[in-house]
DNA sequence: GGGTATAATGATAGCGCTTACATCATGCTT
DNA sequence: AAGCATGATGTAAGCGCTATCATTATACCC
């Protein structure tokens, strides 16, 4: 195991020719006679030799291995944009390490020493929704980064950082769901968020108010509720709506931020003696994989997170500045239906 | 953005000493006087200096990165193994990067090229269920991979194979969920497995025959089918299953290899109108972080992935050469019941 | 106080590559 | 046949560290 590896001076030896000769044909440089190329390949693969990459970091200054961050992977979301990411890394030569970091807890762990001293060639950064106060932190964050290594942005970027970045058009997005559900005779649309509201534009919580603008629909406060964006955030988040609303009130749909909070408001709804779709319409946002398994198989967006995290992977290496957005899916399954006119109960 | 960041000579320049010196207390050796610690550590400070990896890597042979071999992280199983390896690494002062490659098609894309090139400390590699003629060529490739670094194997691993692994113990598990579905008078118990079957004893398919012979029930083959471990392949087997019997012999119980297979069966179940719990019972493994969310809430048991990729990365670290097995726990949720005593229908 | 163990520091040789730059045959031009 | 691009190869200087010596300063002993 781990015998000590073949280097480019012993297969410089075997071909009985220089080093330099070897590094040429490595890069597969022109002038090299073809000859001379035969008799090093040879040698190389007699030997099994491959050339070391931190050697070959060392001098070029090029590592060929980028890094990126994100909150956890156990949510499928960021597992979607990781392989997205990965694999197009890997299929232009690069090597990706995941470094966990939510935007959101900015105190703790930090990645950026473990990052400085590795030397990537760029980073990926998935930032999540933000509280108004944590714009700063997170930029200032971000700027040290980009002190060691190119950084690209993914996910709901503050559209005052001078960043590239790949996302969707959320606000987009959330108008033609309210629409969706409007076209379906829904006039009592509920939204459950992530993290408290601020002013971007590019959120889905604002695209919310917009489509029910668009729909002549009134904004109701009570309607809107924001949660940690996990499915017990939901469950609670729409649990506690209900409760705080005579039934004549209830919402006949309710918008998720993304799948699990989804997953919560099915959950929260089948403990409310709920029938979704035919009381209460439940769409959600991401697409996971197992959103056609619940029951009712969950209406959702297919955001295809997989192609931001390539695009970001191109736009990172490609050098261009520039800010992406990608398209989405609307996925209908069961639990959106529309709007139930009989008398209730 | 990546200005050419200072080195250990600036350092030294700065603080007025040798650059061994400064190697000295970034390596935190003994002997140095506190005074020249003192000035040494302020010029790091100043020039916000991080040694690089690479350069540390060439001299030392060690490069504090670690690499995963997995089929898919979009699997949510492989993600709990990923993120507990990755974390272990991270508190160890290690960086984690993926390699996707399934042991079960050899002939696909093959990372060993890329690997060979990074001079890794070590690599964890996830090794699928294989079908008997795979195992002889999985082996070769793994040996060919210790030729450049050591190798810890996690998974389903024929026992003949000379790696440290880290695994469940497949056969017990099984034979647990025997004894338990049988504990609330089920009889007629199927199993929905992976890739078809050899003779490994540690898999999950030998523990279910091992089960109903220790619950001295009879061992009935149209009960047992294969699929591929995806939701669709088992609600197909189910449907299939289900469609080759009489109503009369359909199993009160079905085992699935994972949950995403039990996915699968509560749909084909769902689409036969069966009724789980009542009338059949569903029980899944690795306690996916939807189960709870399926309806019924799924019942399944907890493989500790992530604990599983933490010892693995503590194996490969230490060197130890030895076999690790992770326990495991039943989760109960709704999905399965005692037998159903009265008349159906 | 001369001699010796010990702590603190410096000089320097790699690690395995890439990359100017130098060298040396060739073949073509005129 | 002298002159010169051009192609094919070699030489050697780094890249930014670690690690082995060698060297010097400090402490301690009888």
């Amino acid at each position: 195991m781990n015998s000590e590896n073949a280097t480019i001076y012993d297969i410089a030896a075997d071909a009985g020719v220089s080093i330099a000769t070897v590094s040429r044909v490595l890069r597969s440089e022109p002038n090299v006679s073809s000859a001379t190329r035969e008799k090093v390949m040879q040698a190389i693969e007699r030997r099994n030799y491959r050339p070391s990459s931190i050697a070959r970091g060392l001098t070029s200054k090029i590592t060929h291995s980028l890094g990126i961050i994100l909150p956890k992977l156990l949510n499928p979301h960021y597992a979607m944009i990781f392989t997205g990411a990965q694999e197009e890394a890997r299929k232009l030569g690069y090597t990706m390490s995941l470094f966990p970091w939510s935007s959101l807890d900015t105190d703790a762990y930090n990645p950026a020493a473990m990052l400085a001293e590795r030397r990537l060639d760029g980073l990926i950064v998935c930032v999540e929704y933000l509280p108004p106060d944590h714009d700063e932190l997170v930029h200032a964050s971000l700027l040290a980064l980009r002190r060691y290594m190119p950084v690209v942005l993914i996910g709901c970027v503050p559209p005052w950082y001078d960043f590239p970045a790949v996302s969707n058009d959320n606000a987009a997005m959330m108008r033609q769901v309210v629409a969706y559900l409007n076209g379906m005779g829904h006039e009592k649309i509920a939204f459950i968020g992530g993290v408290q509201e601020d002013k971007d534009p590019s959120r889905r919580d604002v695209g919310y108010e917009e489509g029910l603008r668009d729909a002549q629909l009134p904004y109701i406060a009570s309607y809107r509720v924001y949660g940690k964006g996990t499915a017990e955030a939901g469950k609670a988040a729409l649990d506690e709506m209900l409760k705080g609303l005579k039934r004549e009130y209830w919402p006949t749909a309710v918008i998720a931020l993304n799948d699990l909070v989804a997953m919560g408001c099915l959950e929260a709804a089948r403990e409310h003696g709920l029938d979704v779709p035919r009381q209460l319409s439940v769409i959600g946002c991401d697409d996971l994989f197992c959103a056609p398994y619940l029951s009712p198989a969950l209406t959702s967006i297919n955001t295809h997170q997989q192609q931001t995290g390539a695009r970001a992977v191109q736009l990172l290496l490609s050098g261009e500045r520039r800010r992406e957005t990608v398209a989405w899916d609307l996925m209908e399954r069961a639990s959106c239906a529309p709007v139930n006119t009989e008398t209730e109960e």
